[in-house]
DNA sequence: TATGGAACCGTAAACGTTTAAGTGAATAGG
DNA sequence: CCTATTCACTTAAACGTTTACGGTTCCATA
């Protein structure tokens, strides 16, 4: 690997003065500087980020953290839509991204500030975690700046996908429709969820709306098997449900297999509503009807402001920005009145 | 940030003694081991990773080359699979992964080969990106350890999805199921979509079955409008299809939205065949006819040999592996006898 | 003729490690 | 008692950068 020494003998002149060229300092002569730099491109320099952190103390590496456990990953349509943007938005700013890995079995395993503090990342992302972890606070809570993906503490700018109005409009919606007789199987606890579940009750109360506790249950997310196994529950009760609430897409698809096995029919026989709004659902019919989370913008703005806290750290502001998105009107609620 | 220069200091030995403490050198005494532990622990150490590389030469960090075009990136789930199982089995080893910046357009921007210099990445996986890409063959004729899914280089160990057998497997299956006219829409020009094509019009040729020229479409991967213009021309032929190929899943949705919206049923007027095998298929109705890849399998086996590779150089052999896969038998294939 | 100041380049220290080589003391062997 | 060996630790160089500070040279100005 050639170096600033390369070149400097080359050249014939001092290191300084190689990388004051290559960095295009103003105490450099003109015709030196095209000299140095025809050599460097000649020689095929490449600077070594290594050296340059630790004089700089940047290393211009993100760190990612993110749960990847049985049902999530990158896998994870959410998750990957995010991560695809703020990828795309802090590569314009020069800057890379590196995982923090997750593997919590591994004994003598380094927690997840020692890793970013190993690699010296200038800021992290923390996204589909279990937020109440004591590393994922640790982290949190270190002078590393942080951009956290749908959880607020306070302490950390957050960029938060829509579950309140979300909820909200798809209530709405849903009582629009006629249905009173309303279902819904949760995510387990998270602060997610519990927006959700609480916006979710609170609109039901505004209709005047009452539920039996039977009406509400929990599965995990992405779990196509357990909301199977709820949505068979819900339909052997006397009272039937009208409509079933899913907490994502993916466990909608293993609720409808349910519904099918028993000989029902989406939407004549019962609805059924998703959240997230994966790309795939758009493609398949009957489409369903459920809210689109606006991944690009999460990742874009999740991207700006971390950006912005490690550049300008005293002219940024930690704050908590809402994301809209958006509800789609597929073919899987039916109109009762 | 504490060095080893305050650990030093604070237990009154060199630096080189509290580094060969915490490497467990054999040349250290026991308890001034154990004291020199201690205060590492106590004072919150945590080794410099530039530091440590500019020695050693080795980063645990290995580069990740893949494409994000409109169609693909992070939410393709063929590649956030192989990823995902990549990412697991090299975090055993030790290694981060970095990716490797695609954006093309940003003007002085670093090549692919000089990003991964400049990083110092131990090794390079590429996959799902554009073979022929003058930069690409830069990175992989160069002196870096790299690993390639679905595409051979002579010089670089491959990792490769059975196309060969698993289109196949598809063709028997299809024309055992009494299948003569059949379509393909093949994605757009590359290695995967040469060896699949090939092996489709060679097993055809086997089963002794001649199709028109008009049965033969080019999409590219993932685009369901695509997927969905090229089925309308082939329902509007004069002797239509009974089966029509697609290059994947994604695709194969926006045919049937199709064949819908032409007022046809899948299976009974027109049998459809996928190919990957997406997660989210296995639980939407019907379920795809469909050749599933051992993504799983890809990702691991990838990054063990490129471990192998950069671990023991001298020992380790560069090969071609394929991994089969597995045909997902569904309810998108009508048999015709 | 001094003087001041650009303009241009070099010196050297520093970042945090690793490691070959060296030092000194204690121990063992004869 | 002398020498060789082992043990435990230190010295110092090196990895590839950046940057504060100095040092020349040269020219314009007083």
């Amino acid at each position: 690997m050639v170096s600033l020494k390369d070149i400097a003998s080359k050249c014939g002149v001092s290191i300084a003065t190689v990388s004051k060229a290559l960095n295009d300092h103003s105490d450099i002569g003109a015709e030196t500087k095209v000299r140095i730099r025809n050599a460097a491109k000649e020689m095929g320099y490449v600077p070594n980020a290594a050296a340059k952190s630790m004089k700089t103390n940047r290393t211009h590496n993100i760190g990612v953290l993110f749960m990847d456990d049985a049902n999530s990953g990158l896998t994870h349509d959410f998750f990957a839509g995010v991560l695809e943007s703020f990828k795309k938005e802090v590569e314009k700013e020069g800057y890379d991204i590196t995982f923090i890995s997750n593997d919590r079995s591994r004994p003598g395993r380094a927690s997840y500030l020692e890793h970013a503090r190993y690699r010296r990342f200038d800021g992290v992302i923390i996204a589909n975690v279990h937020f109440d972890d004591p590393e994922v606070v640790e982290l949190v809570k270190s002078n590393i700046p942080v951009v956290t993906i749908d959880h607020i503490y306070n302490e950390t700018t957050t960029i938060l996908s829509d579950n309140v109005s979300g909820m909200s409009d798809l209530v709405d919606f849903v009582v629009a429709a006629g249905h009173r007789k309303i279902a819904y199987i949760h995510g387990v606890e998270s602060s997610t969820t519990n927006l959700r579940l609480v916006t979710f009750n609170r609109k039901l109360e505004e209709h005047g709306i009452e539920i039996p506790e039977e009406y509400i249950k929990e599965s995990p997310y992405r779990d196509t098997h357990g909301a199977y196994e709820k949505t068979l529950e819900l339909l052997k009760l006397r009272t039937r449900p009208t409509c079933i609430f899913y907490p994502d897409d993916y466990a909608t698809y293993g609720g409808m297999r349910a519904i099918a096995e028993r000989g029902l029919k989406v939407p004549d026989d019962i609805s059924v509503v998703g959240f997230d709004g994966i790309k795939v659902a758009r493609h398949i019919r009957p489409r369903l009807t459920t809210y689109r989370q606006n991944t690009d913008e999460l990742g874009t703005l999740a991207a700006k402001n971390l950006v912005d806290l490690i550049e300008r750290p005293k002219t940024t502001l930690v704050q908590q920005i809402v994301v809209k998105g958006k509800l789609l009107e597929g073919d899987t609620l039916k109109k009762l009145n």
